[in-house]
DNA sequence: TTTATGCTTAATTCCCACCG
DNA sequence: CGGTGGGAATTAAGCATAAA
């Protein structure tokens, strides 16, 4: 049962900023001094709660009342998952107690979660480079495209601040979509130098779709990737060495005596 | 034996009425 | 008007109990 109340101590925490343990207790349903320790556990896995003694006081999560999930911070969701059990696991206790939090979603945010989902684009017909741990900016990146947060990015020598739109992993490269004060531009994640997510609000187009938007950049960068196409006549050795060169761009037309 | 929970008491903090 | 003391609300800590 803990993992659920974990769960619940942390969203209403982030609905009201600040419970006390009794409060707490009530809505878990159990004693005070239970509610307590739940809370302090929040508090010994990193996530930022601090009680107050005394009449007014209670357990106040720093950095005031959100009323979103997405709210959470990386290092939030980072701590309760840790505390909660290794992810993936699927421990029941742990399963449930996030189905819960799901279905708590009111309608409004969870919208908002879906958008979440839709913040990275997955697309494995790569271009044959072969890379395969996810740059470490990836995690902070995605955090700032599913809050909605500017980004301020060092990139090639040149910081921008931008609007991040999406991420996409192809085939292990990762890249960033943006809006920046010089137009809509192509990240590659392994490229960007730093990335710090600021607390001012992101904007992004209504209308704006990534997968979409993803296929045009695709297409604009393969337009700009082979403005000669070329017929050549080899061995039929070195196939596999142009394939994983060219990846899809290499195309097999007929093969005479082995080559 | 360990872990989670509940109960009781002490300490802390704030509100408010009272009084000079 | 300002200081003071009591009471309420709250956390902190120690001990007991039950279950795994």
């Amino acid at each position: 049962m803990r993992a659920d109340r974990l769960v619940t101590a942390l969203l209403l925490l982030q609905a009201r900023g600040r419970v006390t343990a009794s409060e707490l207790a009530g809505e878990l349903e159990v004693s005070v001094a239970t509610a307590r320790r739940d809370l302090e556990a929040l508090s010994a896995a990193g996530i930022p709660v601090y009680p107050q003694a005394g009449r007014g006081g209670g357990w106040q999560l720093v950095g005031g009342a959100r009323t979103d999930l997405t709210g959470l911070t990386a290092a939030e969701s980072q701590a309760l998952f840790v505390l909660l059990g290794p992810a993936g696991s699927g421990e029941p206790v742990l399963s449930s107690a996030l189905r819960k939090l799901v279905r708590a979603l009111p309608a409004t945010f969870r919208a908002d979660a879906e958008a979440a989902a839709r913040a990275v684009v997955s697309d494995p017909a790569g271009w044959g480079e072969a890379e395969r741990e996810p740059p470490g900016l990836v995690g902070t990146l995605r955090d700032a495209v599913v809050r909605r947060r500017k980004v301020r990015l060092v990139y090639g020598g040149t910081e921008r601040l931008a609007d991040p739109l999406g991420l996409a992993d192809k085939d292990g490269i990762w890249y960033l979509l943006a809006d920046t004060e010089a137009g809509r531009r192509t990240f590659r994640v392994d490229r960007v130098v730093s990335a710090e997510v600021t607390d001012l609000p992101a904007e992004r187009p209504d209308d704006f779709d990534l997968p979409v938007e993803w296929a045009r950049v695709v297409a604009e960068m393969e337009r700009r990737r082979s403005p000669v196409s070329a017929v050549v006549l080899i061995d039929a050795r070195f196939l596999p060495v142009l394939r994983s060169h060219f990846g899809r761009h290499c195309e097999v037309v007929a093969e005479e005596g082995g080559r």
